[in-house]
DNA sequence: AGAATGGGCGCC
DNA sequence: TGGGCGCCCATTCT
């Protein structure tokens, strides 16, 4: 590649609509270092000349404020995080644990002196200082940000040599192998052609009808505030109980000079109150004050009793009619639910209420993990994940997706795979009647279910049990059924499907062999677990069933991924992805786009069966949870049909 | 007082 | 005792 630039802002914070560009560092060697006012006039012409390459460590993040303040943004862009990534998923992927790890502490060389300004003003960050030094006319603190911006960027720069060659080595090895997609393609064809999409997406944005919002929170608090009363009348007695208990602990801790602090900061929120959404006052209430054993319900992870759903589910089902705590879990599950809702969603100055700027909020989608500083993070077999607000978990079927609608004059094309996973893995495996049942337009479910002598929906979970490679003990939990029945289930599976075991075997054997997995478009995923664990525990498991679902998790997501990235080439703004589904805000005159998003969906990467897209018009993102249901039923008329057909 | 961990739960 | 995420709260650690 021709000369690249690196590049690094610093800003008065994280916001790209509310918070300002101090200046721009950028770095053409290690010794031409210069950090520019963002209306630099030559800085302005290198970034809108399409010849042109600007290299930086979470660029997605500086680009969107330059964008932002005006700046166009033409040349190519790489990220030095995103290409660490690849080369090891398993790697702390700030900018400072990597320059540690590829050159040594030198890259910490303006450390000390930020650190003293940062704390000279009281600051937490070097947002701080650029917040202050803006303000400031006198400007004390220029010197030390551009020193620390310029640092950063010749280390991004270094990163990006070392990196990029090491990426390139692999890349050769991997063809004289015979691969033909490495993680170099990934990065060229996929991860980075995506960070464009994703800029625009996190840019843009969607619109939330605030006064909707609103109207339920009211809904949700009032019913909220009942069901509390409701319970605490309930379980009046035990409550009292409970909290004296908690008074009396209050007390023996106040007496030690340690528990002190702790004990009367928590006392200025709870006091020394019965506390319904702390699990530990949950546990109390049920297996102490109503003697529940707690050899009858399911444990944690740490071995406590568990207060989850399905665990109060079941203790719920073996107490008698008219027991008090049974009525006291009935409400309690509905409470929990609405809480929930509360504090994720509706709640003012939190959740989702919290990130609403105007009438819109911008969730970030990421390719990698954020890395703060030791943690690894990142979505390691290539799926995105969103947060702030996070996109991907809204609800089904709660009101909740009705506020996130379209903009004035736009409506929302979304569009599902269906089956994805369970498609690619006939790809992959190449089963003949996993095919067959693909090309044909046959009910898989319906085919499972018949072979191992049940109903379509016992298929259903079935296959999808498979793509997990699930044991017999947890499909007899997901089917109500015994674990012996289940094992029978299970070799009758692998009977009808020996292609798909095959397959299994081939993959084990190297997994064994390699300690890691690749996958179509040429991503890999190490699985150290394999090699540092004996044969058959736990961990090794574990490990070996990531081995397992990866390259058919990971081709879904590339797929997904591939068809954001054409459509955007298209000129067509995308506005939120889950997975295996996307959404396209088109223009209501537009209309004639829909079958082009359609086909591109379906044809965007070539696989040995069709794929299938179902897409939609909707006026607000709650419909797609309709949809959703109207396939169902749709699969299953069709399957009754054909069933009704043979017996005809 | 803030960071880290655990429990729980939402989604594909 | 399927895989992959993020976010809330309470609690503990430092």
């Amino acid at each position: 590649m021709k000369k690249i630039i690196a590049l690094d802002i610093e800003t008065t914070g994280l916001n790209p609509r509310k918070d300002k560009i101090h200046g721009v560092g950028v770095a053409k060697s290690v010794t031409e270092v210069d950090y520019l006012d963002v209306n630099h006039n030559g800085l302005r012409e290198y970034l809108a000349n399409p010849e042109n390459h600007i290299v930086g460590h979470n660029i997605r993040f500086d680009l969107k404020f330059l964008i932002h303040a005006g700046v166009t943004i033409n040349c190519n862009i790489w990220d030095t995080k995103l290409l660490a990534q690849l080369l090891n998923e398993n790697q702390e992927l700030g900018l400072k644990p990597l320059s540690q790890k590829y050159f040594g502490s030198s890259a910490l060389d303006n450390k000390r002196e930020l650190d003293r300004a940062v704390s000279s003003i009281n600051g937490r960050s070097v947002a701080d200082l650029c917040l202050r030094d803006l303000e400031d006319e006198s400007e004390p603190f220029y010197h030390i940000i551009s020193k620390y911006c310029m640092e950063d960027c010749v280390n991004t720069l270094r990163l990006w040599t070392m990196l990029i060659d090491e990426l390139k080595r692999g890349h050769n090895k991997m063809l004289q192998a015979g691969y033909t997609n490495t993680p170099l393609t990934y990065y060229m064809e996929e991860t980075m052609p995506l960070e464009k999409v994703l800029i625009q997406m996190e840019l843009q944005g969607i619109r939330i009808d605030v006064e909707q919002l609103r109207k339920y929170r009211d809904v949700l608090q009032s019913e909220n505030k009942q069901m509390l009363a409701e319970m605490s009348l309930l379980a009046g007695k035990q409550i009292n109980s409970i909290e004296e208990e908690l008074y009396a602990k209050v007390i023996a801790t106040k007496k030690t000079d340690k528990g002190k602090a702790n004990v009367l900061k928590r006392s200025e929120k709870h006091g020394t109150k019965f506390n319904w959404q702390s699990s530990d006052h949950i546990a109390t209430l049920i297996f102490d004050r109503f003697g529940i054993p707690i050899s009858s319900v399911e444990k944690t992870e740490t071995g406590k009793p568990s207060t989850s759903e399905s665990s109060l589910e079941d203790l719920h089902n073996s107490l008698e009619p008219e027991h008090l705590l049974k009525r006291i879990l009935g409400t309690y599950k509905t409470w929990k639910k609405t809480l929930k809702l509360i504090t994720t969603y509706t709640g003012e100055d939190k959740g989702l209420m919290s990130q609403i700027e105007g009438d819109r909020v911008y969730a970030e989608y990421l390719q990698a993990g954020r890395g703060k500083e030791g943690t690894t993070g990142g979505t390691v077999t290539g799926r995105l994940s969103s947060r702030n607000p996070n996109m991907q978990n809204l609800p089904r079927g709660s009101e909740i997706k009705k506020f996130f609608v379209p903009d004035p004059g736009h409506i929302f094309v979304y569009f599902d795979y269906s089956q994805l996973e369970l498609r690619l893995a006939a790809h992959l495996s190449q089963d003949p009647l996993l095919i067959r049942a693909y090309k044909e337009n046959l009910d898989l479910h319906e085919i499972t279910g018949q072979a191992i002598g049940a109903d379509r929906q016992t298929g259903k979970s079935t296959n999808f049990a498979m793509i997990y490679d699930a044991s017999a003990w947890r499909l007899a939990d997901m089917l109500n059924k015994s674990v012996e029945e289940c094992q029978l289930i299970i070799e009758d599976f692998y009977k009808l499907y020996k292609g798909y075991r095959q397959y299994l075997w081939d993959q084990r054997k190297f997994i064994m062999r390699f300690g890691c997995v690749v996958s179509e478009t040429g991503r890999l995923r190490r699985l150290p677990g394999i090699f540092e664990h004996p044969e058959r525990t736990k961990e090794w498991r574990h490990a070996l069933k990531q081995g397992y679902n990866f390259p058919i998790q990971s081709l879904g997501a590339s797929i997904t991924k591939r068809a954001m990235i054409e459509l955007a080439n298209r000129n067509m703004k995308i506005v939120t992805q889950v997975h295996d589904s996307v959404v396209v805000s088109l223009p209501e005159d537009k209309l004639d786009k829909v079958p082009e998003i359609q086909h591109i969906a379906e044809n965007i990467y070539p696989v040995s069966v069709p794929l299938k897209v179902d897409i939609k018009l909707l006026t607000s993102l709650s419909e797609s949870d309709i949809i959703q249901k109207q396939e169902d039923k749709n699969e299953q008329q069709c399957s009754n049909d054909r069933t009704n057909q043979a017996r005809g």
